[in-house]
DNA sequence: ATTCAAGTGAAGAAAATTTTTCAGTAAAGT
DNA sequence: ACTTTACTGAAAAATTTTCTTCACTTGAAT
């Protein structure tokens, strides 16, 4: 029935010339505010084209729908087409290889990861977020888990350059209360808790709240019970096709506040970053880059 | 009723605690592609989530809707005001922030740089890399510089559960030599190396090379010199939007390589990881997954 | 082990939406 | 002026959707 391959836009602007007096009255109305106008039930969309719903349910007939469900069905798959893709159905992504090669399968998967992360991130709370980061005044705490201790491990690497007073809390859990001696309040600490959620963490995320410590989450779409405790919290999409989870959402997240705070506290930090290459240099740890 | 000026992707965040486990489900089938997720009827919802139509029902009056159809209303008004919003266009990721916005910015960057490094990958040296991080007869080295020392350990991490004889050879560079005596003929090593390029890690890689080690090299755009003893080198592109180098396609590239081993191991990678389960549900170390 | 409370979905009741019928109206042709 | 034809919307019929009830399950607490 509904099988062209035209919008539905241009499916009406070529049956107009078909269309009577009401109906072209109606298809005027929907391409008012197109593709939203068509999406109440068809007694609306009558009301609001000022005219009655037999109408609509025969424009839809004209316009080769079987009825006005199929038509609004359309209508949302174009929504969701329009709304849900900027890059996304990018052929394949390492085109020598066909597309149900891992390769291909875990960047789509990554890549629709990354997109669902950043629909529902709340822009207040990352920037308030870099804002603690940035705060020089407050010593920063950095501590993640099994897996995610490598983030932790780069996030501190980063703010180590740019600030002082950061500290990685590693994860040999019975250290810990060594380091929240040192946590006062206002203090920031970075928490990274992905499933399967550990009890340390949530131990540890519990009594740096009760010693009125900043806590920002970096968590999974599941959020860690950690929530609970955290002024800030991040959700990044972490399934992908293998047993394993990935890290990318996060890892992107993170150096994008890192860009952030670097923007932030540049006129502090550049000191800090030139004083660190001069280093480098002196040591000659590094090859002079070419 | 419906009158929080929260959008839903907001109110269904705050709301999950109180939720039920299917409630929860349902959540989640909505966030998933959100918002066009809620937009077919509160059947076509409920069966897309897995639930019955009764838990959608009860679910959207706990958000503080007065029914199915009052939740619907709402999610087209957040739908109309996104897509007739001339600002954002829809085209951006994260879609309450302008375009200029960094968290805009860098993803843009970070995704042409994942279409760029797969569109140069070269498969059939991934594959051989696999294998040769697959083969439980050779001893496996990891090591990262300053920076990639947290990828590196990420690799390590998971590479030790799927296979035995794993090592991380940290950075502290006077120990590097103790770890080349047990090198063989024939092992691997994994070899990160981004700018700017360390002459500790070229040391390494070329004595590696005399004992006959197959090397895997994992750098950027512009190619350590390592790659000149590499057997198989992988260039990531690492330029963002920041002072700093993005490790996020190399971080793609190596989940997407231990998925491929992971796969090529499963049957005896299997029991470890059943093992290693088993360890955790005994230390009570994790919280259960609910 | 037994009880209890909470959660869940099948099935039926209620409400709504969509479709059909049909009578009235306006315009064009004779 | 009369007929014909096509169009339109009110109202009823048909269908679908939403909501409610209730029995069953599950998991926790005694």
């Amino acid at each position: 029935m509904s099988e062209q391959s035209d919008t539905i836009s241009e499916r009406l602007q070529n049956a107009m010339d078909g269309l009577t007096r009401a109906e072209r009255q109606l298809a005027y109305s929907l391409l008012e505010n197109y593709p939203v106008s068509g999406l109440g039930s068809i007694t609306a969309i009558a009301h609001n084209a000022k005219v009655s719903t037999p109408t609509v349910a025969r424009m839809v007939q004209k316009l080769g729908f079987s009825g006005f469900p199929d038509f609004q069905a359309a209508l949302r798959r174009e929504i969701e087409a329009r709304i849900s893709d900027p890059i996304s159905k990018y052929k394949s992504w390492a085109e020598q290889a066909p597309d149900e090669h891992i390769l291909n399968r875990f960047t789509d998967a990554v890549i629709s990861n990354i997109r669902q992360m950043l629909t529902h991130i709340d822009i207040t709370s990352f920037e308030e977020s870099c804002a603690l980061l940035a705060d020089p005044s407050r010593a920063l705490y950095v501590v993640g888990g099994r897996i995610t201790r490598s983030l932790a491990d780069y996030l501190f690497l980063h703010m180590q350059v740019l600030r002082p007073n950061v500290t990685h809390i590693q994860s040999i859990s019975n250290a810990w209360p060594h380091y929240l001696l040192d946590v006062n309040k206002d203090d920031v600490i970075v928490i990274f808790d992905v499933r399967r959620y550990e009890n340390s963490t949530l131990k540890l995320a519990e009594m740096a709240a009760e010693r009125g410590a900043r806590i920002i989450l970096l968590t999974d779409q599941w959020r860690s019970p950690v929530h609970s405790f955290a002024d800030h919290v991040f959700c990044g999409r972490i399934t992908v096709p293998s047993a394993w989870d990935s890290s990318v959402t996060l890892l992107l997240l993170l150096e994008t506040m890192i860009a952030a705070v670097q923007e932030r506290t540049w006129d502090s930090s550049r000191q800090r970053v030139e004083a660190l290459e001069e280093m480098f240099d002196r040591t000659r740890f590094f090859r002079k880059f070419t």
